[in-house]
DNA sequence: TTCCAGACTTGGTCTCATAGTT
DNA sequence: AACTATGAGACCAAGTCTGGAA
């Protein structure tokens, strides 16, 4: 099928105007067609129904889970590809059959928390041949000693457990008896160990028990079809699509503009328009995939019963497995300088990202906007006790430091010194302010208080109309035409000035980031269109772009770090950007065939005699055992924080507490990194060859674009779907929602996902204790009634002295019965809320975790996608939606 | 071979709206 | 109706990775 449409450079203004009724034609109406492009020119993503990720070649037989056993790895080496995985050929045992793990201090993947591998001394006295990390020290999650172990990378603490009710065994590893014990799971072989990802060593927490609460809480008339379109929006469409079956193509009529927010969404519309056709024609293929079932509306294709057995993992066999190591590139620059100079307006129906590095072919949207000027409140505030006139720049400063006085920057120097030294500028040398010291901001700190207060206080209405407001100032800018889509646009509002609040130890923090104007502003927009209009009267564009080789739309250097950009792109519900997502998480995917023989190849590595070859495996380990990120060198004046290439023996971790852990890593990667230890001092780098080009461009001799960060990836994903497959079991779909975010917690504890704890977290953990304590008189009292109603007499009085119903024992017994219900609801969630408060789901929901893996997950347990995702994920994984019920990470 | 500009992805925190509770 | 907990989304810092220039 193929649609047409036309779009004009003026459609951005009749967007503007009349967004709802314009009669904007949308083409890409299925990502088939884009993917499909995509897949013919570059490598191929899957079609999971027919064939699997194609851009594979791979003859061997894979195993049910999905991993190739070490033996079938040297056929999955590519033939065309001299052996990407080195090792294929070594005893896999080699190395590690006799391994004895041992226990050395190294540091863990957030940089932030950083570890030290410092301490030899910490040998275990048994070993276990394992690979697991451990915690040495036994920890109670849910004691109240809050932050103990609040600076412990999160896979520290996913030793300390619960009693696990983990009845189902249905691992998918045949060779791998793991049994999941109390603490750990321990593997019988070192080769079945080697295939397993990491996360199902680790020690699994049960599932909370079938939740007695909210199960009514599921609507179960809710379609399971997400009501999303390619391009992010939202469609009421579910009614459509139920109602008529013989429907099966997505209606590119009829469907209006999702009305649950009070954004505009792009809609479908007819074919063309009167309206809208006059300068840029397009056309865009919509190749209609006859054989996938794309387009069947998901809510049908939810009923499918999941296919028996693993179909995406037999069908993936047939597919290809060469991959060239370009077929993840974006952009050669050759191509791109080609396509700069001449070919931007190319054959028009080559889609976007089949070029040679092209992204788009036309591109259009209005710029961005900024923010209003400056309003001075003539508050003065005090210098050695008197009130100071400042001018209004001087006095915008001011109120930018004042409103942090009740932020932590305060206690921090760096930030009082870089901000005194930029206030000085502006101030002047002969001001009157001279010392910080003397400063008392506390009268524009109050007014500023008062101003927080006086919003707070506004009626909703006041509220509403201040929104409107708003998004009538802001609507035009938050849309750009993609290739005649309609896309939204992510972070269009340019970046107000203010200090700038560097995280941790950086050094600039306090600096003053300056007003960004329209003349440091470069604008990045399709020929022939109309440029944005400067929306600041008199001043104009640093410069306009015609770049169809990148996806941002606008870009400025970073006021603090003049050397570094800020830019604004499409919003992660584009296809562009879906398009990216995709990719990386084929390519996470392609890990999963090669894991085995990396790992081999790793392994063997530890003893090399070259040194580069040991530091590069060692690193490797790390990575893939601990989900390290990888390390980059950074500058004097950036924080001072550590990856994996950049791994210190000992150093600083957050809020410069010497930090340590240990970590329990097999005896040669112990040996090999005591041999890296010798003739150093603390502050040396553990890896003194490496930096990350080099472990990157090894990494890509193992498998084609492979970066240390896939690895993360691919080990989020592979857990996430493990876990999934293991934990499910019957149940409603609240239980099953627990399930989730277990996995989703298991991940996140992986990736060392951190959030702070939240300041009335204590206050609230207090609270449910006294009502736990409440409800748990109230059980005694009900107790003491059910005796004497079974002896015929009358209740006790209630608390408050007045006589209580009488009753009879059926009837005390079930308010007892639904006492204890509530008690054991409120501590499960005690529970939780102590287990979560210092892990972060949604990062690895969102970067991590392939969607395809939950919205397959949700396919085939009837569990409504909604459930899972948010509003912004739905959008964002839009292309994930059409997923085969039976696919498989 | 190294350096670094450039282009993107990842990730934690803050704010605000809203649902749930009192 | 007032209060509070929670989640969504905005915000923007900080990370990864590439490829061309030196």
């Amino acid at each position: 099928m193929a649609v047409e449409a036309f779009v004009t450079p003026k459609m951005m203004n009749e967007i503007d105007d009349d967004d709802d009724e314009m009669p904007l034609v949308f083409k890409r109406s299925n990502t088939a067609s884009k993917q499909n492009s995509l897949n013919s020119a570059t490598k191929k993503p899957s079609s999971q129904k027919h064939d699997g990720p194609s851009g594979k070649h791979i003859s061997e037989m894979r195993s049910p889970n999905g991993q190739n056993s070490i033996s079938q790895k040297g056929k999955a080496v590519p033939s065309t590809k001299p052996s990407p995985v080195k090792s294929t050929s070594a005893s896999p045992k080699a190395p590690t059959t006799t391994a004895k793990s041992s226990l050395i201090q190294t540091p863990v993947q957030n940089s932030k928390t950083s570890t030290s591998v410092a301490d030899h001394s910490k040998r275990a006295s048994q070993h276990n041949p394992t690979t697991s990390i451990k915690n040495e020290k036994p920890s109670e999650p849910c004691s109240d000693s809050e932050d103990s172990e609040d600076d412990k990378p999160l896979s520290f603490r996913l030793t300390t457990g619960l009693p696990r009710g983990n009845s189902n065994n249905a691992d998918r590893k045949p060779n791998n008896s793991s049994v999941v014990s109390p603490s750990f799971q321990k593997v019988k072989h070192e080769d079945s160990d080697d295939e397993m990802p990491l996360s199902s060593r680790f020690q699994m927490k049960s599932v909370a028990g079938p939740s007695t609460s909210k199960s009514s809480g599921y609507d179960d008339n809710k379609p399971m079809a997400p009501k999303i379109q390619q391009n992010g929006s939202t469609v009421k469409d579910n009614q459509l699509k139920r109602s008529s079956p013989a429907l099966n193509k997505r209606p590119l009529g009829d469907i209006k503009s999702s009305s649950q927010s009070s954004i505009k969404r792009p809609k479908l519309s007819e074919g063309s328009s009167p309206n809208v056709s006059k300068n840029v024609s397009m056309k865009v293929e919509l190749k209609a995939d006859d054989e996938d079932d794309d387009n069947i509306p998901i809510s049908q294709r939810l009923k499918k019963p999941a296919a028996s057995g693993n179909k995406s993992s037999s069908t993936k066999q047939k597919v290809s497995k060469v991959v060239s190591s370009s077929s993840f590139k974006k952009t050669s620059k050759k191509a791109k300088k080609g396509v700069k100079d001449s070919k931007y307006s190319k054959s028009s129906t080559v889609s976007p990202g089949s070029g040679e590095g092209q992204k788009w072919t036309t591109l259009i949207h209005n710029g961005v906007i900024f923010p209003p000027p400056y309003k001075p409140h003539g508050v003065k505030m005090l210098y050695k006790g008197q009130p100071v006139n400042l001018t209004p720049e001087q006095e915008e400063v001011a109120t930018m430091y004042a409103v942090m006085l009740d932020t932590d920057y305060m206690s921090k120097d760096d930030f009082k010194k870089n901000f005194m030294n930029d206030w000085k500028k502006i101030l002047g040398r002969n001001h009157v302010i001279q010392r910080l010291e003397d400063c008392d901001f506390t009268p524009i700190y109050e007014w500023h208080q008062k101003e927080k207060e006086k919003k707070k206080q506004m009626s909703t209405e006041e509220k509403k109309a201040l929104k409107e407001e708003k998004l009538k100032l802001e609507e035009k800018y938050m849309w750009a035409v993609v290739d005649g889509v309609k896309e939204k646009v992510g972070n269009f509002r340019v970046e107000p000035p203010g200090l700038f609040r560097g995280r941790g130890d950086h050094p600039k923090m306090g600096k003053l980031k300056k007003r960004i104007r329209p003349r440091d502003i470069t604008i990045n927009i399709g020929k022939n269109v109309p440029i944005p209009e400067c929306p600041i009267p008199g001043e104009s564009w640093k410069e306009v772009r015609h770049d169809n080789t990148v996806t941002w739309l606008a870009y400025w250097h970073d006021p603090i770090n003049p050397k570094e950009f800020k830019y604004v792109f499409l919003a992660p519900s584009s296809s562009l950007k879906g398009l990216s997502d995709k990719e990386k998480y084929e390519k996470a995917r392609l890990l999963k065939d090669y894991i085995g023989g990396i790992r081999t190849a790793y392994k063997k590595d530890f003893t090399s005699k070259d040194i580069t070859k040991r530091q590069i495996a060692v690193a490797t380990y790390l990575i893939d055992k601990l989900a390290l990120r990888a390390g980059n060198e950074k500058d004097d004046d950036e924080a001072d924080t550590v990856g994996c290439c950049t791994l210190k023996f000992d150093f600083l971790g957050k809020d410069s507490i010497r930090y340590q852990n240990s970590v329990e890593v097999e005896a040669p990667v112990f040996k090999a990194i005591q041999q890296f230890r010798t003739g150093k001092d603390g502050t040396d780098d553990l890896f003194d060859k490496l930096d990350t080009s080099k472990l990157n461009a090894h990494l890509k001799e193992l498998m084609p674009g492979l970066t240390a960060k896939v690895f993360r990836t691919y080990n989020a994903s592979i857990t996430l779907d493990e876990q999934l497959s293991k934990q499910t079991r019957g149940g409603d779909v609240m239980e099953k929602v627990v399930v989730y975010q277990h996995a989703n917690k298991e991940v996140a504890i992986i990736c060392n996902h951190q959030r702070t704890v939240s300041k009335s977290h204590s206050a609230q953990m207090t609270k449910l204790n006294e009502k736990i304590e409440e409800l748990k008189g109230i059980l005694d009292g009900l107790e003491k009634d059910l005796a004497l109603a079974k002896k015929g007499k009358p209740p006790l009085k209630g608390p408050d002295g007045k006589p209580k119903k009488n009753l009879n024992p059926e009837a005390w017994e079930r308010k007892i019965a639904q006492t204890t219900a509530r008690i054991e609801k409120m501590e499960r969630d005690k529970e939780t809320k102590e287990d979560l408060k210092t892990v972060a789901l949604g990062t690895s929901k969102i970067n991590y975790l392939d969607p395809r893996i939950s919205v397959a997950w949700c396919k085939r347990h009837e569990v409504p996608i909604e459930k899972i995702f948010n509003k912004s994920l739905l959008a964002k994984f839009a292309w994930a939606m059409d997923v085969d019920p039976s696919f498989r990470f």
